[in-house]
DNA sequence: TTCTTCATGTAATTAGTTACATGATTGA
DNA sequence: TCAATCATGTAACTAATTACATGAAGAA
């Protein structure tokens, strides 16, 4: 019975607090979602592992004569989750994206196919903009909103998904102006421009 | 017998130009590995499928006694890769991001094991972004690169991976500066600060 | 001669997804 | 009384990974 990094990603919810499985479903929607992506099977499956595994325990209580149980850490728990945080990272940042998969095929289509995929990273990405803005105001906003008193490790979380959001969408919106601009151009003003941009364009190091 | 979108990211390689799958599978590892992972069995199973499809073609050569094959595409190839450009994206940018769990479960563990993990993203992503530019100058530098008449399409790639290479080493270094700022301070002042970086910082949006 | 690269896989496993099933409770 | 939400799953599947196997050719 090994833990997989899912196991430590609810691990790690059930140390913030306790839960049932459907609330958690709904809070790894709400947020994890963004980062680490699980189906809900996933989900209803992990508590019951860490169950077995003594990491968490599960209390059954009933409303009305439905049953209803809530999830939460013990002190095992609490030991393991110190533990793996004291773990190298398992695997680096991945990212899949299939809008640059059109991208580089895009030569073998249509260019308005090219600008629908840029279209569709826009619009999808702001609207999670959206979406992501509330949850953060939400958490920040004064009151006894649930994390409060983790802000300070949040925040960095806060900072990353904003950012990441704004790239995502920066990148679709400068792209769509430079395709915008292509019918008026000819081949080799295309070509001078895509390769120069490379000239210009060299990524700022940081020493270290 | 339905394609996945592992089959198009082959199928639009062959669209490229004729590969064995060892040479795929090393393309692979250079380019779309970073948007696009997948373990190498795939890959050599991959063209299999595309063949049997009827989408690509195989011509066996013998260099020596050792067989050597070819994978091309074909007509029926270009035409599915076509439609393929024209049905929207299947699945949004997808992030997989451990660091990120680690963070929101830093407080259950030592400051140390957080700037641990984020040391490691920057070290992890300063190596990628030093890969990349090289591949990035090999692409553009006069002579001829192979992929150079596609610069137009490849630069909107080569953009994207850059900014979101510096988004990710951006991102580690100033919260790594946050962090080490917190022994001198309070709690109360680190929570101040936390909860005025979203008073400050809100997501510039575009109109459109 | 020995190491590395070229070249192509298979076997076993597993993590994870999709789609569906069920029924109770709450609010309009 | 009807829809939405609460609450918890299971069955079937499949895409994908890990780890290993094999052997020839070329370079040092």
């Amino acid at each position: 019975m090994t833990l997989t990094t899912t196991s430590y990603a609810i691990l790690g919810q059930l140390a913030l607090k306790p839960w049932t499985m459907y609330e958690l479903a709904a809070e790894m929607r709400r947020n994890l979602h963004f980062f680490f992506a699980r189906a809900e099977s996933q989900v209803y499956a992990e508590p019951k592992r860490l169950v077995a595994a003594g990491l968490a325990k599960a209390e059954v209580e009933r409303i009305g004569s439905r049953p209803r149980t809530e999830y939460s850490i013990t002190p095992a728990g609490r030991k393991a989750l110190k533990e793996w945080l004291e773990t190298p990272i398992s695997k680096p940042a991945q990212l899949e994206f299939e809008a640059l998969l059109r991208v580089i095929y895009a030569p073998f289509g249509r260019d308005e196919c090219l600008e629908a995929s840029l279209h569709n990273v826009r619009d999808h990405i702001d609207e999670t903009l959206l979406v992501l803005a509330d949850r953060i105001s939400d958490e920040y906003k004064e009151g006894r909103a649930p994390f409060q008193r983790y802000a300070q490790y949040r925040c960095l979380m806060h900072d990353f998904l904003l950012s990441y959001g704004q790239l995502l969408h920066d990148w679709a919106e400068r792209s769509l102006e430079r395709v915008s601009r292509w019918p008026d151009m000819t081949p080799e003003e295309r070509h001078t421009e895509a390769v120069t941009t490379f000239h210009r364009r060299r990524p700022r190091r940081k020493k270290r």
